[in-house]
DNA sequence: GAAGATACACCGAACTTCGTACTATTCAAG
DNA sequence: CTTGAATAGTACGAAGTTCGGTGTATCTTC
């Protein structure tokens, strides 16, 4: 018989690595200088990032969570100066969010600090399984269902 | 000149598996029929499943939260029926927390859902990449700093 | 142009986190 | 011993977060 399926050991390890990122961004980002951003407010603006424009639904959907919550989430961006509200002349029920300029740049510091916890991940790695292991996550990316 | 260091684009692949994971844990959660567990009263879930007779301090330690914030977890974890405190005799100031049966079920349940998602993301690899994997997850997981 | 659908925001209740202050116990000298 | 400092944990209250219900403005459709 062969082995084809991932013991329940092997399989912890995923869960493994994932805890250990998960407390790890958690404790670069309060160690950083700034005020941190909440969880929900960091994914808020990276969705907003990488679709300029969007609806505060759209977030809402993808995040998962109540609409009223992105809406106080949207709020405290906005206050803080990262992101903005437009009115769209197309329809003027909706709000399309916008990064600020300081938001942008937020955004890039976040995500240095997150390429260098990725790099950092992958110090233990040689350069060939390196780019195997970036490979099979292009793999499992691409092909969410 | 070689390329020994991936691009930003490639270490950009690990922070979408990151996300695409905790969006898929979180909504994995949301539909099981029962309440969700807060996300702390998960992680000290799981580390009094994995350290049993742990103090809460240590687990404020490891997951870089305040005491009183632990103590509260704690409260909710007990009242729920999933964890225990128990005064040890050696030192009577301290508290030892262990799961309770239905605690261990709980986590058992959460294990069992966490390794089914797991085997879904590693459902487009091969075999022998699946080996690779988490070969390669292990090898982070013990470099540890 | 009226009825219904859609996109949000406001409000208030319930919950979470955490700093301050407090109790109980142990440790360390003297 | 016993007294003073250190340690483990909890109670309480302030500030912040999430979300359901409700309200307003704007399309859409017939």
């Amino acid at each position: 018989m062969v082995m084809t399926m991932p013991t329940d050991e092997e399989l912890a390890a995923l869960g493994e690595v994932f805890d250990l990122f998960t407390r790890r961004y958690k404790l670069a980002e309060a160690l950083g200088p700034e005020k941190p951003l909440n969880e929900l407010d960091k994914q808020v603006l990276s969705y907003v990032a990488r679709y300029p424009g969007c609806g505060p639904t759209d977030s809402a959907r993808f995040l998962n969570v109540a609409n009223t919550t992105i809406s106080s989430a949207t709020d405290r961006l906005v206050k803080r100066g990262l992101i903005e509200r437009r009115r769209p002349e197309a329809d003027r029920r909706a709000v399309a969010l916008y990064l600020t300029a300081e938001g942008q740049d937020k955004v890039d510091r976040l995500l240095a600090m997150y390429g260098e916890l990725h790099r950092r991940m992958l110090d233990p790695l040689s350069v060939a399984e390196r780019r195997q292991l970036i490979g099979m996550m292009q793999k499992i990316i691409y092909h969410d269902p």
